[in-house]
DNA sequence: CGAATTCTGCACCGGCCGATGCAAAACCAG
DNA sequence: CTGGTTTTGCATCGGCCGGTGCAGAATTCG
């Protein structure tokens, strides 16, 4: 009954999430998403109706595959539970080294957000906030089989287990950007799991 | 022989810190400086010649600052070392919620300037390098010295265990922005300490 | 075919960006 | 008081920002 689109809707989302992922919110111009994009700007206020929610919606994309991906690594029932961590954390120290040429590592979108927008957007932070919650979650639950493995002799409760691996892996992604190199990464990932492991 | 400042360089100085650190790079306009400074704009370009020029000295001051009170922490030689790295993270914990009202945490500028500028700027990226290294090897020397004492028992070497504390620091900053409480922060401290003193 | 509807391309808006030009003001040395 | 030098206040620059208006193209339905 109308004018179809010329574009696929998530393909244009993908794109813009690579470009707000290189180069932060601020420093992506909707002059910038329609280059990446390949659309008009007023095909992407048209669809999206403005850069903040063209961003939202990309970061929301980018937060589900990201967290399906580890969360499928997280409950893969094949392996035990401290391994599954473990592949988590070369998950994403090959993620530091996947999207960039000789260019350092652009990180984590949901960690460059978070430090770019400093929960001064409620909704942003939400999303965020729902994000983190689902890890961390997932990452209680493979601690605590870890345990029941023998695996974890840490006294310390699955939680605050969890919030602290959480924290590690944003502290690789920071030192990544920082420039530190892979095998930097993969000690500092070894490092964080002697807290769950030794008693 | 000429008409002298009325200004301050170094209180201009902190207070365009204060202004980045807040709002980031990119996020603070020349204009925004002006009026943290309380100085015209030509007068800030007749001082400081560029925006990009009073942020390098910014940030030079905030990480020569910020890690003088770390060093100092950490060097410090009236307990053990292990207690000085416990005292460091209490100190970071403190600073996040130090120069702030109900707002979330402004963490850190060196690794909110990490994150925002990803290494693309080398003059920048040199700067917080060599902070960083600076940084690292007082943490090394302490670790070193918690394991003379007898509280480091991790069979890791120190340079490792320096480096994987000083990636748990910025997880810590970017849980505090994520708006994480005190009480976790201070759990992913203690967590984060069962590295090195376990066995 | 024609009517209705949506999408697309392009020009354009006011506003803010970093940076500069310039004249007047303020200071110091003589 | 004068000449030399720097700082200061204000106006202005070209350029990019997010966002909009509008005419025409493209499509589906009758």
């Amino acid at each position: 009954m109308a004018r179809p689109r010329t574009f696929d809707e998530d393909r244009v989302l993908d794109q813009a999430m690579r470009a707000f992922w290189r180069h932060g919110y601020e420093g992506t111009s909707t002059r910038d998403l329609c280059e990446a994009t390949g659309l008009d700007r007023s095909s992407v206020y048209n669809a999206f109706t403005s850069k903040h929610e063209l961003f939202r919606r990309a970061l929301a994309r980018y937060t589900e595959a990201m967290t399906a991906a580890q969360l499928e690594i997280l409950e893969s029932g094949d392996r035990p539970a401290v391994e599954r961590i473990r592949a988590l954390f070369a998950k994403i120290i090959d993620d530091e080294f996947a999207y960039r040429g000789d260019a350092p590592s652009i990180g984590c979108l949901g960690v460059n957000t978070t430090v770019e927008f400093r929960g001064r957007d409620p909704e942003i932070a939400g999303l965020l906030e729902r994000d983190s919650a689902l890890r961390l979650e997932s990452l209680r639950a493979a601690v605590e089989a870890g345990r029941r493995d023998g695996d974890v002799r840490s006294a310390r409760d699955s939680a605050s287990l969890a919030r602290y691996l959480n924290a590690v892996t944003a502290g690789i992604r920071v030192a990544a950007q920082g420039g530190a190199d892979r095998a930097t990464l993969e000690s500092i990932a070894e490092t964080a799991m002697d807290a769950l492991t030794l008693s």
